[in-house]
RNA sequence: GCGUUUGUAGCUCAACGGAUAGAGCAUCUGACUACGGAUCAGAAGGUUGGGGGUUCGAGUCCCUCCAAGCGCACCA
């Protein structure tokens, strides 16, 4: 019995009520809030119901509660029903209905926690998009973290998603980053608008080995053919800084295509067949103000050159004709400016702002050293990598760091801190939990504990009906973080069950004492330490951290 | 000035509008010749930035003030 059974009970008796004409009808939800008690006092589970309902049925909270109470009373199962408070329902389960859990979710292995709420549904998830003029810096990875762990945590909910890198090779910076490299193969100093640091040198003198005479090719071929391989280099670079932080783009689109086959014409015209086109003064505008945007937006400049939404206006029409219904963005805080615009862009195709285009904007990462905050500089070269990071802490540490705060909060990273004081790291807790879950079953496989007797009515110490419960959790924690776009949820709920896991491990055994006999209990409680083991591991799974055997 | 995000324990942060606001770190006191002590038990720590409002109920929603980050181009 899990606390979404519980729902489907409650929900089904007030359809009983209704249909007998008890209470009069009126659309039900399809689930409602089931939840764990902060005071075990007021039993195993609890819901509010009653006060969310007792208006539209004409009643006070406390007799609708009562209603509910006498038919859930008669639930096998349910050991013990009662009202509270303005009207909670507080529901105490037997420990063989609550502990049947453990073996369910044993069973269903990885499944366990999936759900269908996102099932059909094509996703395109753009996150980090970093310009091709550098190494990933730190903010750019945590996007990474967290974008790559919302796919998974969209797949988990049966969505197909596609990882999609927008590539901006195309326009000023991109010509900023050729002449820096030209530079560099030159000895000269960086352009006053350009870009610095060791990286550059490396980038140039990769060139030059394979193109010994592009220095002294003419100005124009030669920042030409920097451009060229430098950016191919920049890219492979990033690619493989990204496969080993663990995460796989599906696409990496590449700005420029737009360009080269018509596809920025092609929306432009399509908007403009829409009316939402207009020239002025030599430009092209896009008339975003219809929509909300605060003004209206240049998309070719009056000197024939596209502005950078013309690419934005391409890569949102080749998204959906792709056949994506959500085109899902992931944008770091210094581009909030854009998300008025963009929604307009997306009305402005007839499509509806935040469900075919959703812009999630997520807060900076601050470089912090010595408790004092340090600008992050491509220029100068005082960026932190996303291969920094790594060296630093290793790819779990830093994937969880940064998934484990909400994206609306910013973030301090302080290198040196990291490097030193590793293990102040939660993630080292859970996976130590889930380490331990892997040794218990060692151990008992070697005691002769077995899987071959399961009976649930023997979990009755109180820590296991913590466990139990917040196992329980997991599927509803899944999908509330899918529906917030919150992956932060799934690290925090870990937490817990490695409280709750190693709580239990203190409290109960699984192998019995030296010299004492495997007894029913012992055996019942491997299928607990085995779905806590399940529950652990598909929730670091979907954080793209490792579940280690032993640690 | 306008927009946006944030403000919760000493620090870093949680909390679908629910009951006594929770974890980790740090501090203090305890627990192994018992399945891994990277653990556990306990203590201490709060006027959820201030003030109004909405309602059975507000850290959460609305208004306002204060403080901080980030934006406000025919740049990308």
């Amino acid at each position: 019995m899990t606390p979404a059974d519980l729902s489907s009970q409650i929900l089904h008796i007030l359809a009983a009520l209704q249909s007998e004409g008890t209470l009069p009808a009126f659309d039900l939800p399809k689930e409602v809030v089931v939840e764990r008690p902060k005071n075990r006092d007021h039993g195993d589970w609890a819901t509010n119901v009653a006060m969310q309902f007792a208006p539209k049925f004409g009643l006070v909270p406390r007799d609708l509660a009562n209603l509910l109470v006498s038919e859930l009373a008669k639930v096998s199962g349910i050991e013990k029903v009662d009202v509270a408070g303005p009207g909670f329902i507080n529901i105490t389960l037997s420990a063989a209905a609550a502990g049947e859990l453990a073996k369910q979710i044993v069973l269903a292995g990885e499944k366990y926690g999936t759900g269908s709420a996102l099932a059909g549904i094509k996703m395109n998830l753009e996150f980090v998009s970093a310009n091709p003029t550098g190494p990933i810096h730190i903010g750019g990875t945590r996007w990474a973290a967290v974008g790559d762990s919302l796919a998974r945590i969209f797949e988990a909910q049966g969505a197909s998603v596609t990882r999609e890198y927008y590539f901006n090779d195309h326009g000023a910076q991109i010509d900023r980053f050729a002449r820096s490299l030209l530079s560099a193969a030159k000895g000269e100093a960086a352009p006053e608008d350009g870009y610095a640091g060791e990286y550059i040198n490396q980038i140039a003198n990769s060139v030059l080995a394979n193109h010994p005479d592009a220095a002294s090719l003419p100005e124009a071929e030669a920042t030409e053919t920097f451009r060229a391989h430098g950016v191919e280099l920049m890219f492979g670079e990033i690619r493989k800084s990204l496969e080993d932080f663990g995460v796989h783009f599906d696409v990496f689109f590449h700005e420029n295509s737009l360009y080269e086959t018509g596809a920025v014409q092609k929306a432009i015209e399509r908007l403009r067949t829409l009316g939402h086109i207009y020239d002025l003064d030599g430009a092209v505008w896009l008339r975003s103000t219809t929509f909300g945007d605060d003004r209206d937006r240049v998309v070719i400049k009056s000197d024939g050159e596209a502005a950078y939404i013309a690419g934005d206006l391409a890569y949102y029409l080749d998204k959906r004709e792709r056949g994506f219904d959500r085109a899902i963005y992931m944008l770091g805080a210094d581009h909030h400016g854009y998300v008025q615009r963009m929604m307009a862009m997306c009305a402005a195709f007839g499509d509806q702002p935040g469900v075919n285009l959703e812009i999630l904007i997520g807060q900076l990462v601050n470089l912090v050293k010595d408790g004092e905050p340090v600008r992050m500089s491509k220029r100068a070269g005082t960026v932190v990598t996303m291969e920094d990071l790594v060296d630093a802490v290793g790819v779990d540490a830093a994937r969880y760091a940064l998934t484990r705060s909400s994206i609306n909060s910013m973030v301090d990273i302080d290198l040196d801190q990291l490097s030193k004081k590793t293990n102040d790291n939660p993630v080292f807790y859970v996976q130590y939990a889930h380490a331990r879950t892997k040794q218990v079953a060692n151990n008992a496989v070697s005691l002769s504990v077995d899987d071959s007797e399961f009976d649930p009515s023997l979990l009755t110490h109180p820590s296991e009906s913590d466990l139990i419960a917040k196992l329980a959790q997991l599927p509803a924690i899944m999908a509330h973080s899918s529906l917030e776009r919150s992956p932060h949820l799934v690290a925090r709920y870990l937490e817990e069950v490695a409280g709750a896991y190693h709580r239990w491990y203190d409290a109960c055994r699984v192998t019995p004492l030296s010299g004492k006999p495997v007894e029913s209990v012992h055996r019942t409680r491997l299928w607990l330490n085995n779905a806590a083991s399940v529950v652990l591991a598909n929730g670091l799974r979907v954080l793209g951290v490792s579940s280690p055997e032993r640690m």
